[in-house]
DNA sequence: CTCTTGCGTTATAGCTTCTAACTAGAGCAA
DNA sequence: TTGCTCTAGTTAGAAGCTATAACGCAAGAG
């Protein structure tokens, strides 16, 4: 805590931030992205709509505030799943993390369409965004990398998919992990999203599947390929 | 050619209706569904706002009716690649099948993701589209029905994710297929679904992947997955 | 204790969706 | 061909949005 309260003024301000960003979730959840208004917002806190312009320069840097902050959480609740099941077996704090990720995603499905559903037009990801989701990968691959097989580091073919994946592992630091793993981490990610997204965005439901059933399968399916 | 051209105002009508949805089509792609306005259609249109309104309810039915045109679009070009595709190797089949939806999504990712991205807050998937969905699914499962080895249709393993697609697979027509075909046209619809989204939605661009060799991978994975 | 700085105000421009009321003209029928 | 109907277009306007400008007040900074 020793960055906060710098001053009384700077609290109130980071106070007022954060309540409109609040209700802006509200609104997101009540009506999708096109449902956030600064106007009412100013107007559900007992301001006038131009005074919140005051807190942000416009629609596009809330916006741009709630993506980030839904990247952070979702890289938080990754990584805590991921942290807090050491010693477990690989294949079960696979389960778990995948699990955490679905929970995660089904409380709050707005928040998570906001980071891959429709991207929004006005947004670039920041740097300190794309962080953020490298954290979340560096999770999943911190469980396959216990999963794998011990014999799997001395595996040599590369193939142009894994040399991509080796300079994005050097960029961050995870240069030590065998290609392999790093593949296996792009495709956890990848089917993961897509059951999960399909689940949240209601295309499963005419036809009469259980998501989560889909995604227990799909989780096996993870732990079964060989390597 | 029976039904057009029932008369003349008919024919008009249908004519201005399209010229808008096609101008709503690249508004889409310029700036997002947000970015469609009747009112700036119908200035390009060359007549005023209000006018718009006698071809469409309102803003709502246009972003309806390009869901439901792309929905069939989609259905058409997966379907196709099939229905070209027989006589050819299975494994083959399913990887055409496979490119052609990325291909179409590719070409055209707004309107992918108005089928798959944030669902638009007033929509509720009419009857048709739904028909629709199903007929590319019903597609993939054709290619996987050949694609399974004979010996399928005698293991009587049945999940409770089995009896719910056996459900849905008695209502669309298709119950003769084995449980584990269904199940597998999930997988490949989930898997598929989820690349291609991470690809269109620039997900990969950050970690410098390319989309075309994951999903290569990813094809190649379903092909080799075990029965 | 003064003075700066920041928060909130109103007013306003320009955009949107969408309704209402009216006009002109095209097509249909006798 | 004549006459009627109905449709497509018009303008006007309400209500809402984003965003900027100009102004006052009050609270923290020094």
């Amino acid at each position: 805590m020793s960055e906060q309260a710098r001053s009384p003024r700077e609290r109130y301000r980071e106070q007022t931030r954060s309540e409109a960003k609040r209700i802006a979730v509200e609104q997101l959840a009540a009506s999708g992205p096109a449902g956030i208004s600064l106007n009412s917002i100013a107007r559900s806190m007992g301001i006038t709509g131009p005074a919140l312009y005051r807190y942000f320069a416009g629609r596009d840097e809330l916006l741009t505030e709630l993506i980030r902050d839904a990247y952070h959480d979702l890289a938080d609740a990754v990584a805590g799943s991921v942290q807090g099941s050491v010693r477990r077996a690989p294949a079960t704090r696979l389960r778990e993390m995948a699990t955490t990720m679905r929970d995660w995603a089904l409380a709050q499905p707005h928040r998570y369409l906001l980071l891959f559903g429709t991207p929004v037009p006005g947004y670039a990801a920041p740097e300190e965004t794309i962080g953020a989701a490298h954290r979340t990968m560096a999770a999943i691959l911190d469980v396959l990398a216990e999963l794998a097989p011990p014999e799997l580091a001395t595996r040599p073919r590369r193939s142009a998919l894994d040399r991509q994946l080796a300079a994005w592992g050097e960029r961050q630091g995870a240069g030590h992990l065998p290609p392999a793993v790093l593949r296996r981490g792009l495709a956890v990610w990848s089917r993961l999203h897509g059951v999960v997204s399909l689940e949240i965005e209601g295309h499963l439901g005419p036809m009469g599947v259980d998501g989560e059933l889909l995604f227990r399968s799909e989780v096996d399916a993870l732990i079964a390929e060989p390597w």
